[in-house]
DNA sequence: CAAACAATTAAACAACCGTTTAACTATTAA
DNA sequence: TTAATAGTTAAACGGTTGTTTAATTGTTTG
């Protein structure tokens, strides 16, 4: 029924073989259209991915988690993750770029804390997906 | 000061040098011990991480967002993006598997949904998180 | 039946990512 | 100043990931 309805012409692409997207297949103009005209820019796009990406490690999931906790320095975290001060220094830059973490330095020291309240409601909401259907 | 605290006693790990995790370094035994214990379980911090890294694609985000707009056929997503419904097909694989999108088929077409109302929630407090500071 | 076609799957490949080693910077303390 | 040490950075490596091409499945229709 939904392929067929009234006001909804489905047109054929024109794009080249070569690309081999959909060439020979029919599609909903319309609707593509109006989606094409709402989608977010793509720069908030890349942001939102590098968001979530940086969300979809166990290793900085872990340092999010602990740093919900208390705040920790370099040699902790790595002790605590069992990976060496070079992958923990990473993984807070990283972290560090996207506002996640913010530091404070005291001696030789470098002490990080989580800089965003968000962060929280995002692994809440996540946690809520993953519990809701076991 | 944090260093030096009264009740926080800093130990030499006994990890082989073979490791090279911290061991001639200092770190706070008894934070870390606190935090293993509350820290969540490897399977539930691998969920997470799947369902985050499924959102930190700018394809699949598209996705998701064309989708809180209207149900969609693999060619008309394929259409929309720009790609081989190969790789939709794909793309939608892995969110079925974690449950984000759900398919209805109709003769030789399968319509793909929103199957979550948390992932909206999700892209809400991410967006949240990018606007807070420009 | 055979032809058309939406969708999935398998294989392959390039680009990306997480980690390590090693070198380097910076701070403290002897 | 020299030694020790917390942390960062650069280079390299292996594994993962997103995409494509090609083959395959399943459904509709002539």
């Amino acid at each position: 029924m939904h392929t067929q309805q009234k006001n909804t012409k489905r047109f054929d692409l024109e794009k080249p073989a070569s690309m081999d997207v959909c060439e020979i297949d029919f599609f909903d103009a319309k609707k593509i259209k109006i989606l094409r005209k709402k989608m977010r820019p793509a720069s908030e796009l890349y942001k939102l991915s590098e968001v979530f990406s940086i969300l979809g490690d166990t290793t900085r999931l872990k340092v999010v988690l602990a740093l919900i906790e208390t705040e920790l320095c370099v040699c902790d975290i790595a002790n605590f993750l069992g990976i060496t001060k070079s992958a923990v220094s990473h993984h807070l830059r990283l972290m560090r770029n996207l506002r996640l973490v913010r530091f404070r330095r005291e001696g030789k020291m470098t002490y990080y804390s989580l800089d965003d309240h968000h962060i929280e409601n995002l692994l809440k909401q996540a946690t809520d997906h993953i519990e809701e259907r076991k």
